[in-house]
DNA sequence: GTTGAAGTAGACAGATTTGTCTCATTTTTC
DNA sequence: GAAAAATGAGACAAATCTGTCTACTTCAAC
């Protein structure tokens, strides 16, 4: 299939990526790693930078649907749900390509520069707060936006603090938080365990 | 001077790293923005790589000054300090030249290589986090480690919020966030000790 | 078998990158 | 003022990058 092809090089440009950086990884690295010829790759793509655009695309419906159903199926709980968040975090920490989020990492090489990679970037944030805040609604709390928000926050620092510093202690300090921050929507104080 | 030259060559450099990126910034636009030739950026540095380096571990110091400095000076209470650092951090999303943590972007880029440059972001963040852990232990936090790491990682969130979707938004749910942990933090202590 | 699509390998062009080096000019220092 | 150091401007080399193009191979459909 043609298509077989096409992402089998999405996939393996989207780890080179998430490696060495967008900029940072030239096509010819792309091509031996798949073992594709250029022909191929300016067959299905235009240009790098339509290799790098439909690269975020495919993987944020691919990675969202994964997140979100790992977290769905971690408890039925809705309120369990919230805190299951963070577990996935720590599975996804653990894999052996994880270099952070790959959109984070895209908008800070594309700062000044492409329009289309950051908007697709923060769609992908937007997309993945919203299911936290859909979350939050789901176990009832008063505010569900705020509730949602402050968890899609707490998570994006767990990320960073994944990537640049210690997954585990991300991990730890995020659920405590999450903890806290979740009972206090409740109304129910934390309290000594 | 000779050393005032330099201290423009790296900042110049800085701010288009920032907002181009390490590797999407080229030696030539770094020179003709400062108005510098290359003999005197390679005498200076001896590459583009200890450029980078140079850069990072300047701006440590620098910026780490400036915000405790914007922090104490917020407040002299610190309680209320722990919420101004979202305050200071406002002010700093606010800037023109601001497209979110550098160190955070550089580890994005040199994820799979220069392990120095990584090292000076561990730096870096370890000594944020630091400060704020500090700032939990004179607010009397009973865990002040505990209080400390989990505003850290808000604001971590926040900064990387705010780089990618909305500045307002994401200082908004930051201080809402950390006022609900301080809150639960302090009160845990009347509670149980 | 024949035909045609799709892929591989890689030469090639043109631009860009880092880093070196020369020459003329400016600035500092004594 | 004269000597010495620093700098500007940029040519240059070597490597690398993106993107195009040609020639050869594979493979499936009929």
């Amino acid at each position: 299939m043609a298509s077989r092809r096409r992402e089998h090089l999405m996939q393996v440009a989207r780890e080179l990526f998430a490696q060495f950086g967008f900029h940072g990884t030239g096509i010819d690295r792309i091509l031996s790693t798949a073992g594709v010829s250029k022909k191929t790759l300016y067959k299905h793509f235009r240009s790098k930078d339509e290799l790098i655009l439909a690269v975020l695309k495919q993987y944020d419906g691919e990675f969202r649907n994964h997140f979100m159903r790992s977290v769905e199926a971690a408890s039925s709980d809705p309120k369990e749900r919230l805190l299951a968040i963070f577990d996935v975090a720590k599975a996804w920490f653990d894999e052996p390509g994880f270099f952070g989020c790959i959109f984070i990492n895209a908008v800070g090489e594309f700062s000044g520069e492409d329009t289309q990679i950051r908007a697709a970037c923060r769609d992908y944030k937007q997309q993945a707060r919203a299911f936290i805040v859909e979350l939050a609604k789901k176990a009832n709390a008063p505010d569900p936006t705020m509730l949602g928000d402050q968890l899609a926050l707490v998570l994006e620092g767990a990320i960073v603090t994944a990537q640049v510093s210690d997954k585990e202690h991300a991990v730890r300090t995020a659920k405590w938080a999450a903890k806290a921050l979740i009972e206090n929507a409740l109304n129910e104080r934390v309290r000594c365990a």
